[in-house]
DNA sequence: CAAAAAGACCGTGCGGCAGTCGGTTTTCGA
DNA sequence: TCGAAAACCGACTGCCGCACGGTCTTTTTG
């Protein structure tokens, strides 16, 4: 349903390389939550999978790939959302707007603050280009 | 992966409750799209597995079940990204707010001043509470 | 330069979930 | 009470992520 929805090796996978990235996939491999330890195949055919997602790079180093994430955290965040959002749209602005604050107010206190600095800051940049 | 994730026929069961409610199986089903055009059978499943997970609610009307949406369209996308986000987190709420804006700044030009009169009604709100 | 080591690649199987439906049982109303 | 309408029950399909072993390719190194 959702096109770019991903499992849970593939976000280990990308949290890894967030944290850390031009890895190998026996790095990555090593750096999956111990419970799990899949083999390196596994984590291997996950790679290549993300690779055809356009969502990590990789270059050959050595013999070895090298991989590297082609989104941020807040990107792919913000892709997740507009998918939702174009399968849930309805043409009404409102709709999307007031759910972006009530999650956003009951995360935190503070965030309505954030945002609207978020947003000053945001107009700015818009402002220059 | 997501657990509150819904299938296409799901989707378009909850549109049709969406634009009309209290609507039982027989109706729904003449309410999908014309291209589709499932059993009565399969949406009956469908209805199943939305009541399950507790997105419709139903009541006995003579022999038929009667069938409500349980959540609105904008409670819904709200569920979804916070299903999202938390599957995402990384502690930053900055994050989370600028890819908020990013999308709300990919919609339109003029939704960061709607999202600003959002947020100062909802800081209002949250002042007389 | 050959052989061994390291890693990519391929095919397969499993499990879960949505979709699909036909057939059976239940239930309500005439 | 009895017939129709609807719920209910399984079964099967297809898709996708997970998982892995085995094979092929490419380095590296003695």
């Amino acid at each position: 349903m959702l096109p770019n929805t991903l499992g849970e090796l593939e976000l280990g996978v990308l949290e890894a390389l967030w944290q850390e990235a031009d890895l190998d996939a026996k790095a990555i491999c090593q750096r999956i939550p111990a419970i799990r330890q899949p083999s390196l195949s596994t984590v291997q055919s996950t790679l290549e999978r993300l690779h055809r997602k356009e969502l990590v790079s990789r270059t050959k180093s050595g013999h070895a790939y090298t991989y590297a994430p082609r989104v941020s955290r807040s990107n792919l965040l913000g892709r997740l959302m507009g998918d939702i959002i174009h399968l849930l749209h309805d043409g009404k602005l409102e709709t999307i707007l007031s759910s972006f604050v009530t999650v956003a107010a009951d995360l935190d206190d503070s965030s309505l603050a954030d945002l609207e600095a978020l947003i000053a800051r945001k107009k700015q940049e818009k402002a220059l280009a």
